[in-house]
DNA sequence: ATCTCCGTGGAAAGCGCTTTCCAACACGCT
DNA sequence: AGCGTGTTGGAAAGCGCTTTCCACGGAGAT
């Protein structure tokens, strides 16, 4: 079954040339081979069916063809749409994309950049939320540091806290301006879906909306701020939390799309009409969004473009001091808000 | 920068032991090491930071770590979903995903296998419908060949058309039983977002609803299925050549679900309203359906299911012939499919 | 006391490729 | 004719690891 593979030196012989002649040939090397042995090892390696050991290649010259891709979790379409960005350039570029998923767990993530260091990955980009887990970050940042030592180079999506090229999308901003938007249609009390404590991502967008919203001379009182998982389940759950709190509020703001999701079929399923009774907004504008009724008011992130820019800040040639790009969001106010009606979250 | 990495040689001697001895203890071998040189040879591994190198691993045992994935769009919520499933089962096994993407693009699923193959992968999923493109199945079948003549294992997800290990979903009584349903509810008039014409899951799911139609004694006038593309733009664009055609349908049926939630919002772009209308079907109850209004009926098919199942067939001992997987779909009628309302789309 | 058998360690031969280094040769000069 | 110069081909030394094969020594059997 398992049939043996042709090999380079089979074809140099069986071309009458050189080891060194075929390699030349067939794998861009600087160094000129005339036209007529070029020719000869090039039908010789059709004829045979030659096809290169990526291994060997990788072990030789001490460097792979491999893009790292470490994500939260691919059926998120927040990640999915990230990946969709990074897979366009890396095979654009010719390499080959490895797929990791941490299932948040920090220690996975050390994991993956470990496995992908020793296959001598060329780069990687590692998108999702820092924590304040800080023994974590170090352990990674150790590891990052490993990476980057055997030449690797690594780009995160989200907060620059690895010393690592970054692409950082505008939480605060984005939710401050969010906050000042939603205080435009007439909102007073607000209600805040935040998502774990530990995460940067959320506690920067909760940091912003309360920022806009005192802008607009509004308090958010603690009572008020529900925390729950980062998932549309944890936004489908918080909502329960946030029906007992009797907050009043007439407009809640959910730290990401997928926690607003969950939280508008849970509010709906409470008897509550969004935006008649509470409005609702997220933060990401994922692409399943705009198939939703009432439509999610949102902050846009270029999600894909983001995953394209990672991909680009890692191969592009080296630089010296980590670079940040940062990315705006911008404010979308759509079917899910609306004035409020007097009623909210009694 | 480029710091060199920490060898086995280097190991072995700091250890003062044989690179036989290292790499015994050090690799999972068969072969007994005494307690005591273990001891020092892992000690020193772990001080000196020792990391193996995977390509030379591959190289020497002629086999690597590394699992393909071959999708087309790892944006879209079938084909995460299902990239999921694989994932959990592949890191599971201590392996690692290859993660690569086609845009539907024949060729570029055999350069990517052809790729996996250069790279000694040890197995390869491939999800995503054949097409009837005789001449890119062949080329495509050649290169799966080559690749298990290699000693790889190769699963599909679709149809068994390939010669290998498939996990099949029930497209056509699927489609089948959902025609019953909605034909059940009242419909008598049916039109079908069809998708391309050359891909088999559309043609499946196209066949099985007429079936299941013709079962009911009702006929589907060519007249009433709509082409397009199998995406949500698609579903999208399909509605107008849809009203356009004036076929009085009171129910349509679109072959899969991202296609239905295009034509959702295009249907109430053009003033029209689902379920009271017109009612919509789907298939396939991607994730982000649940979220939508009014939920969309569909078959469901397990995707995260189909991709474990397809990953444990490749990861499996090797067995003689290529084993079919067939998974049932279950038809679920949500708020998008009601009793026809006498209009219809006139 | 001798022989066999088994358990354990090491030497060394690869795995398939890249790349350095050298040799050979053809030029264009002086 | 003699000499650099530049171009092209090949020999061979790795890259870091696995694994076969052999050697050695002690335990048990005779």
């Amino acid at each position: 079954m398992t049939s043996r593979q042709v090999t380079l030196a089979e074809v140099a012989k069986e071309a009458g040339v050189s080891l060194a002649t075929a390699s030349r040939v067939l794998n861009g090397s600087t160094r000129q081979v005339s036209e007529e042995l070029r020719e000869r090892v090039l039908g010789t390696a059709r004829a045979l069916g030659y096809l290169p050991n990526a291994s060997a290649q990788a072990l030789a010259r001490n460097s792979s063809v491999l893009v790292g891709l470490v994500v939260h979790d691919i059926a998120d379409p927040y990640f999915s749409s990230i990946a969709a960005g990074v897979t366009r350039i890396a095979e654009a570029a010719g390499l080959v994309v490895v797929l990791g998923t941490t299932g948040r767990d920090p220690r996975r993530e050390v994991e993956l950049v470990n496995t992908l260091r020793a296959h001598r990955a060329r780069a990687l980009v590692i998108a999702g939320s820092r924590t304040t887990d800080r023994s974590a970050s170090r352990r990674l940042a150790e590891e990052i540091t490993a990476f980057t030592a055997q030449g690797g180079r690594v780009a995160c999506v989200s907060q620059a806290k690895l010393g690592t090229d970054t692409v950082v999308p505008a939480n605060r901003s984005g939710a401050r301006s969010l906050a000042r938007g939603l205080a435009a249609l007439g909102h007073r009390r607000f209600a805040v879906l935040a998502g774990p404590p530990d995460l940067l991502v959320a506690r920067d967008r909760l940091a912003g909306f309360k920022a806009g919203l005192a802008d607009e001379g509004i308090e958010l009182p603690d009572a008020n701020v529900i925390t729950s998982g980062f998932t549309r389940d944890g936004g489908h759950a918080a909502v329960a939390d946030l029906v007992a709190a009797r907050t009043g509020a007439t407009c809640v703001f959910a730290v990401n799309d997928v926690m607003a999701m969950g939280a508008m079929a849970a509010l709906r399923e409470h008897g509550l009409r969004v935006p008649e009774d509470v409005s609702v907004a997220g933060f990401d504008d994922i692409p399943t969004l705009r198939d939703l009724v009432p439509a999610l008011s949102t902050v846009r992130l270029p999600l894909e473009d983001m995953g394209e820019r990672a991909a680009r800040l890692v191969l592009d040639d080296v630089v010296a001091a980590p670079r940040t790009v940062r990315v705006a969001g911008e404010v979308v106010l759509r079917a899910s808000t609306s004035p409020p009606s007097g009623i909210g979250l009694r």
